[in-house]
DNA sequence: ATATGTGCAAATGGTTTGCAGTGAG
DNA sequence: CTCACTGCAAACCATTTGCACATAT
């Protein structure tokens, strides 16, 4: 995979270029944020943060998300019932396979989306501008526990 | 489209045929559900009974929602703030398209999903379920008024 | 220096739950 | 006659907001 720390760099500059303040609570954040493969939620990312700044909110959590989302750096997952997860490291639109035995995200290879797309505009008339395409099933771990339980 | 009233005496049938009562806020419940094709929302549900049943509360519609769900004679989609909404028309998955300035769904052809699903799966091992395809975008009134203003 | 960011606590809003009373079967 | 359903109000819970204080620039 991509370096993280590169990720990182161009998410300090992209906060920075906007005119916004880097204090050592961004940092830490846009630290978890560059490396996420796992798709955190709001409290995950809150959690790790904790460890260095004890007193850090989740509100301000929230706050530097919805900042991120807007520019366009993090890419927010809405799960029914599962609530918000976050991915700074493909910012961009792409599909998920999560299974509903443990919650785990995988982000597989699809290249066929731009093409879907088009067709989708082409039928509807839409100016289509995201999107997201999610699967949900057993991962092949859970499959294995639901047939032979403990 | 297909007769509404065939998929009502359908839903009727499911409902008693498990055993659950037909109460006459269920009925007219039933009744929206079985013709929707815009995709309410369990208010938007909830406004339409309460003209025949002005003291039904929204929690029973939650409760008979739920219960469809559980029966798979509902698809609820689960959109980022805007809540959800129902579609018990085509309670089986399928893609929508969703206008960002007035909220119009549409349900766009799409023959590829299957194979899709297989590609997934065969790709991460996982167990696929369900999905779901969602493409947010200006619908072609909303592209007008964007660009003339009133 | 100054306005942006932080952290607390309170507000929000869609959804869920508890429970006493009601009515479908 | 009974038990599932209803309707009210209160509870939930993730997310958002208001505001006084702190601090990056």
């Amino acid at each position: 995979m991509a370096d993280s720390g590169e990720r990182l760099q161009q998410l300090i500059k992209v906060v920075r270029g906007k005119g916004h303040r880097l204090t050592p609570q961004r940092l830490a954040m846009l630290k978890v944020i560059a490396k996420s493969e796992e798709h955190p939620s709001a409290e995950e990312i809150y959690d790790r943060i904790k460890a260095d700044f004890p007193t850090t909110s989740l509100a301000t959590i929230y706050k530097t998300l919805s900042l991120l989302k807007d520019m366009g750096e993090v890419l927010e997952l809405s799960l029914a019932h599962v609530g918000c997860r976050y991915d700074g490291n493909k910012p961009y639109p792409h599909p998920h396979v999560i299974c509903t035995g443990c919650g785990q995200i995988l982000d597989p290879e699809f290249g066929a989306m731009a093409e879907i797309i088009r067709e989708m505009a082409q039928q509807t008339g839409y100016q289509i501008t995201h999107h997201q395409l999610n699967f949900f099933g057993l991962c092949p771990r859970c499959q294995q526990e639901g047939q032979a339980p403990d």
